[in-house]
RNA sequence: GAGGGUGUAGCUCAGGUGGUAGAGCAUCGGCCUUUUAAGCCGGGUGCCGAAGGUUCGAAUCCUUCCACCCUCACCA
C-alpha cells in the first residue's frame, strides 16, 4: 500500500476501530441493518418524511465534516446527490458520537435519522444511529480546487469523478447519447449485433493494426481497424439493416481527437445509397440534440453550431476551391505540389496525386467547416470500398461529414460487385509493393461472400468519441474516455 | 520521431540572480450543539520526478533519463 503520513493515521483509527469491536467492512450495516433510500429520493420525498417525523436511513461517502464539539455537520454524496446530516451526541449518544474521532473524509457509513431543515433551510437529516460501511485509507482531493492535474485525473479517475461534477456530467452525457442513438436506429429498424474484435485479416479503414497470437490455435490475430467487412457479410446474408457500436483499435499516435482505442457506430442499410446516408445522418444529429438538450444548437469551444436539414454541402474540388483558390480537376501534379510548398504544407510521404489532395484538404479546409458540411464525392484511390461514380472515373460516391473542424462521418454506397471489389484489393497490394505502409488487405473470403450477392447498399461509420466531444463540449477525446490509454507508472 | 513546456506536502500552488523549503485546504492537539470554503488557538508535514555533475554549498546551474502537457510529424 502507498503509504504517507495520512494514511498512516488512518490505519491507526481503523486498528482502533476493531479494538472497539467495530467492523470498518461490514458487509451490512449492524446498527441501521437496511440502507432504504438514496439520497436523491430523501430529498425529493423530503415534505412527507418530515411531517411524518418517521426513522428513514440511507448511506454514502462522507465528503466534509464540519465539528462544532457536541454536533457535527457532515455531507455525503451517492450517486443521486448530496445530503447534509446531522450529528449530536445527545442523540446518538456520547459512546457513538465518540467515533466521529476515526471519521474520515471518503468513508462510507451508513445513518438512520428524520428529516428536518436547518435555520438556513438545507434539508438535513437528524441522526439517529450510524455504522461505519468502509474505511477510506486516503484522503480526497481538496475540496474546491478539486483535481486539476490531467494526468492524475485520468490515472485516478475514480477521484476525478468523485471530485469533479462536470466529469460525471460528461459520462452521462455518454450514456444518454449511446441510448438515443440506439432508439434513433432500432425505431427505424436496424438490428444491432457484434461482429469479432479479433480478426485473421483487418480491413475497412487504413491504420495500422495491433497485432497478437492466439495460442491454442498458434494463430496471428488482429485488433479490427474497423468493423466494416463483417458487417457487410451479415447485408449479403440477409439483415438488410444492422449496425454495430464498437470499439475499434488503431495502432497509431494520440492526440485530442485519437485515442488508440476508440469507439466506432457503423451502419449498413440495404437498398440505400449515400444520398440516404447524408439524410440519415442529419435526422440523427438533429434528435440527438433534441433528445438531450431539446435543442438543435450546441455550443462547441465558443462556436454555435445549428443543426438544421439540410447540411451545406460541397464537393471536394468545390471545397478545395473555395478555401485555396486552387482548381484540383485543372491542375496537374506538380501544380499541387508547388501549392504545398508556397502555403508550407509539407508533402505526404507517398507523393501520389489524391493524397496530396487529401493533405491540402486537411490542412486548408477541414479546420473551417464548423457548421455542419458534407464533403461529396471522393477519390477512387482512396476509397476501395465504396461504389464508382457514374460517369467518373476517378471519384466513388462517398461523403464525409465535417462539425466543428472534426471528421465524424463517413459514408458512401457500397462497392457491392465483386469482381471490382477483387481488383481495388489487387490494385491496393500493388500500392503496398511500391511502399505504401497503410494499404488494404485482400481478403478473399469477404469476396467470396459478395460473389453471392449483395445488394445496393448504403454504409455509414460515426465517431462515438468525437460525437460525445461536440455534445459534450469537450476539448480532448480523453475527456470522454473514461479511461484513456497510459503508460504503467510504478 | 522533432521542438517547446511542466514535474515542490495527500490536493491546489508560491519559491528574482545558488545559502539548505512556504501558503491555503487536508491532517494532528485544544475550545465550540444549526454549520456549510464554519470559526478561534497551537503543532507536524517533503527522496523539491530519478540519477549523475559543477560548487564550500543545488529545488534553483549543467548532463542524462522518466512521466505528462502543447505544437508539429505520423494517422480515415
Amino acid at each position: 500500500m502507498e503509504r504517507n503520513e495520512q494514511s498512516e493515521i488512518r490505519l491507526e483509527k481503523l486498528q482502533k476501530l476493531r479494538e472497539k469491536g467495530i467492523d470498518p467492512f461490514p458487509a451490512r450495516p449492524p446498527k441501521v441493518k437496511k440502507v432504504e433510500y438514496q439520497t436523491g429520493s430523501l430529498v425529493q420525498n423530503f415534505e412527507r418524511l418530515s411531517v411524518s417525523e418517521q426513522k428513514v436511513t440511507t448511506a454514502g461517502r462522507i465528503i466534509a465534516i464540519r465539528k462544532h464539539g457536541k454536533s457535527a455537520f457532515l455531507h455525503i454524496v451517492d450517486s443521486t446527490g448530496k445530503l447534509q446530516v446531522y450529528l449530536r451526541q445527545d442523540q446518538v449518544g456520547e459512546e457513538d458520537y465518540e467515533l466521529l474521532e476515526y471519521m474520515d473524509i471518503g468513508d462510507f457509513i451508513a445513518l438512520e435519522g428524520i428529516m428536518f431543515r436547518t435555520r438556513t433551510g438545507e434539508i438535513t437529516m437528524d441522526v439517529k444511529a450510524f455504522d461505519f460501511l468502509a474505511k477510506a485509507l486516503h484522503p480526497l482531493p481538496e475540496k474546491w480546487h478539486g483535481l486539476k492535474d490531467i494526468e492524475l485525473r485520468i490515472r485516478k479517475r475514480y477521484l476525478d469523478l468523485i471530485v469533479n461534477p462536470e466529469v460525471k456530467k460528461i459520462f452521462e452525457i455518454r450514456t444518454n447519447l449511446i441510448g438515443y442513438l440506439r432508439g434513433f436506429l432500432n425505431d427505424r429498424g436496424f438490428q444491432e449485433v457484434d461482429t469479432p474484435i479479433l480478426q485473421p485479416l483487418y480491413g475497412g479503414a487504413f491504420a495500422t493494426p495491433f497485432t497478437t497470437h492466439h495460442q491454442a490455435m498458434d494463430m496471428e490475430l488482429y485488433l479490427r481497424i474497423a468493423d466494416e467487412l463483417y458487417l457487410k457479410r451479415l447485408i449479403i446474408g440477409g439483415l438488410d439493416r444492422v449496425y454495430e457500436i464498437g470499439k475499434n483499435f488503431r495502432n497509431e499516435g494520440i492526440d485530442r481527437f485519437h485515442n488508440p482505442e476508440f469507439t466506432l457506430v457503423e451502419l449498413y442499410q440495404a437498398y440505400a445509397d449515400y444520398n440516404d446516408m447524408a439524410e440519415l445522418a442529419e435526422e440523427l444529429l438533429i434528435h440527438l440534440g433534441t433528445r438531450l438538450f431539446g435543442s438543435q444548437e450546441i455550443e462547441y469551444e465558443g462556436e454555435v453550431i445549428r443543426f438544421s436539414k439540410p447540411f451545406q454541402r460541397f464537393t471536394l474540388h468545390q471545397a478545395i476551391q473555395q478555401y485555396t483558390r486552387l482548381d484540383i480537376r485543372n491542375t496537374k501534379i506538380e501544380g499541387l505540389k508547388e501549392y504545398c510548398i508556397n502555403n508550407e504544407i509539407i508533402l505526404p510521404e507517398v507523393e501520389s496525386y489524391w493524397k496530396i489532395v487529401e493533405k491540402i484538404f486537411d490542412e486548408k479546409v477541414q479546420p473551417y467547416l464548423i457548421q455542419p458540411t458534407f464533403i461529396w464525392d471522393y477519390p477512387l484511390e482512396i476509397s476501395p470500398l465504396a461504389k464508382k461514380k457514374e460517369g467518373e472515373d476517378d471519384l466513388v460516391e462517398r461523403f464525409e461529414l465535417f462539425i466543428a473542424g472534426m471528421e465524424v462521418a463517413n459514408a458512401f454506397s457500397e462497392l457491392n460487385d465483386p469482381l471490382d471489389q477483387k481488383s481495388r484489393f489487387e490494385k491496393q497490394l500493388r500500392l503496398r509493393e511500391m511502399g505504401d505502409a497503410d494499404t488494404h488487405q485482400m481478403d478473399h473470403d469477404f469476396i467470396l461472400a459478395m460473389e453471392h450477392g449483395m445488394p445496393p447498399t448504403g454504409g455509414m461509420g460515426l465517431g462515438l468519441d468525437r460525437l460525445v466531444m461536440l455534445f459534450a463540449n469537450a476539448p480532448s477525446i480523453r475527456e470522454v474516455i473514461l479511461f484513456p490509454l497510459t503508460r504503467l507508472k510504478e
